[in-house]
DNA sequence: CTAGTGTGTATATTTACTATATACAGTGAG
DNA sequence: CTCACTGTATATAGTAAATATACACACTAG
């Protein structure tokens, strides 16, 4: 029983591809342990109804999981999370917010701030954000 | 005498396009207070031959930063720093580094880092990026 | 005032990528 | 075997980036 996937309602005026935002997201389901390794992924045709999308767009979304090593496809079968997908989610992950910072500082410094008032808004974005639940997401379909 | 643009020599194998990276370069120079207001921002032409690519793509650069209010062009004229282009400017880097810095956050929650990591890894790329030197380009040409 | 050379501007075109619809192929249960 | 599910492949439309080429404005030399 493939779970309902935690998704942002994939903002189509955001640039940003909608495959792309289909990936993400499902990095953050395999990264937080929500869906551990074996768990059967959304088929094809579930995920593209329940996301509004088309089937191709989800097979996009699968190839580039199942290139980085995240998902794995069987024909006829089915698609599920690889054996290390979680770490290989979170290592993708933690690459994201390194680059991040990185491009924060650098941005911080054109702006002109001190080295602390970068750190004062680190912490109120810290403080702002909750942290992640873990909690399981409700399976309706 | 327009001076050399100083820029990342632009990954043209990035995806992030071209004329974005052109902007971004010359609001990082603006910022900076290396180009005051009322100085002549290179011409479509001379930009284009300088970093070996289209005046069509050097005009798309320019369309965005007049639309934010960083330089003004004037056909026949040239192009030139807007008044308070450097506020302009650093106020968009401001907010593009708090954005960086909650993608970060949201990021390294996913990744499973502690805050504490979070803020050690920014203070790591504080250390590692030195300060911008604000030191004028020297204007070859 | 009339080139002429600089400036920015506009149009048509090529290319690459996103997203789609439709048809094809493998797997297992009845 | 047949059916209903899975993933796969091909051809197509739409959008955006980047280009070449031709056009329009502004100052200056003569």
């Amino acid at each position: 029983m493939p779970l309902t996937l935690q998704l942002p309602p994939l903002s189509t005026g955001e640039s940003v591809p909608l495959y792309q935002q289909i990936v993400e997201a499902i990095r953050r389901e395999v990264a937080s342990g929500r869906m551990p390794a074996g768990s059967p992924m959304p088929s094809f045709r579930t995920l593209a109804a329940q996301l509004a999308v088309s089937l191709i767009t989800v097979k996009r979304a699968y190839e580039e999981l199942e290139h980085d090593g995240v998902i794995l496809r069987h024909q006829g079968l089915g698609t599920f999370v690889a054996p290390d997908g979680e770490r290989r989610s979170k290592s993708d992950r933690r690459t994201v917010a390194v680059s991040a910072l990185r491009s924060a500082v650098r941005a911080g410094r054109d702006a002109g701030l001190e080295d602390r008032e970068l750190m004062e808004i680190l912490e109120r974005e810290l403080a702002d954000s909750p942290h992640p639940a873990g909690q399981p997401i409700g399976g309706r379909r």
